[in-house]
DNA sequence: TTGTTAAACGGAGGGTGCCTCCGTATCTTC
DNA sequence: GAAGATACGGAGGCACCCTCCGTTTAACAA
């Protein structure tokens, strides 16, 4: 009668809830067990039927993509909690230490997801803008607090950064990656004014011993 | 009684004929179905059982390396004839532009690569080997025959080769690469002595209207 | 040639995962 | 509380994976 014209019903919240589960199910399972894990295993270990899985999602790249898009969604919001941490360098690079992480967490995943990204790529345009918005909001309040030089953008950036994940082959592709990440950030620290020029490209860290 | 102590019989004609049956049916059906065709495809189209695919290549990984690796051979190969070409900037070119071509026909193929170079990085080492010499014996003809600048290495040109075709993403992805390619090689060039100094960084073609 | 034997062949079959379909259960709305 | 919409679960049909073994075939010796 009153203004329920349009049709919109409130969604059910079993449906709701049973979308997160296979969410946060497919997560784990994936991140375990490898980007061809199966379904089923999924399903079961979400609590739901296999029927449900597939209403969710239809096809297993839709699942796939669901699961991508909300991790880079929380490294987007794990941004905007940084932007109120006090050292604005400190955050950018903990910020990239998390990054690291998540590639890291991910195994085949990021293969199986170039594989994805071919057919479509919107998912990697979403994803690129995504991430380049959160690095550009942490990069920009260290530029403005003046502690960071002013030339690079958050795209070149955010490409480094991907380079720099691309090693893995050698075991301890992590580490070196987190290594060089460090050099880049402190590369791009502008030397505090009042001291002598800081040493180039070493892994001296100037002034601060504890961290 | 003679010399053939160790115990090395003549392999059997047929084991020999069908393992070249499956790799080539292997690469017709990985080209055009994707990476994850079926293996009883791959035996239908080979004419052979399934037990024999299995036999010569115990995992989809196994079949996938021997066909990637004797298609990295190939281009190997195709350098080792261009070599006796006429003009060496013209071989470089046709080589990469092969290159591309190779990249192209293996649609889903590289990423698939990319999961199974993960875990055993030998195949990746062996292919880089093969194409920095493959790309570097053109190079250096090139560079001898003083038509080329001596400032890049193989690896390098190789590097840029495989970054230009990672654009894998428009539709035109390929005539992109062939274009940057071209552009790339002409870089390459040393201009003509006798010439005015070339403009440095813009589109411009020097003198050469046709091609 | 013919016989012997190691090697290779093919495909049946058991197992697993994919995905659809539909009777049943549950939630929202009135 | 009743009605109707919506979601649930899992049985079942299908395709593919991979192993196993009885049969076939090629290499070698005599």
């Amino acid at each position: 009668m009153d203004d329920h014209t349009d049709q919109t019903r409130k969604p059910r919240a079993d449906a709701v809830r049973n979308r997160e589960r296979v969410l946060e199910a497919a997560k784990l399972v994936f991140s375990a067990g490898g980007s061809e894990a199966s379904l089923e295993a999924v399903a079961k270990r979400a609590g739901v039927g296999i029927g449900t899985l597939y209403r969710h999602f239809p096809t297993r790249e839709a699942l796939f993509e669901a699961v991508y898009r909300r991790e880079v969604e929380q490294l987007s919001e794990l941004a905007e909690q940084l932007k109120n941490a006090k050292d604005p360098v400190e955050a950018l690079r903990r910020w990239l230490r998390s990054g690291v992480e998540f590639v890291a967490t991910k195994k085949g995943m990021m293969a199986a997801l170039a594989l994805a990204v071919q057919s479509g790529s919107e998912l990697h345009a979403f994803s690129f803008e995504r991430l380049t918005k959160a690095i550009g909001s942490l990069l920009d309040r260290a530029v403005a607090a003046g502690e960071m030089r002013a030339d690079i953008s958050p795209e070149d950036l955010l490409r480094a950064f991907f380079g720099m994940c691309y090693v893995h082959d050698q075991p301890g592709w992590q580490a070196t990656a987190l290594r060089l990440l460090d050099v880049f950030v402190d590369g791009l620290r502008v030397p505090p004014p009042s001291k002598a020029k800081a040493r180039s490209s070493k892994t001296t860290k100037p002034a601060k011993r504890k961290r």
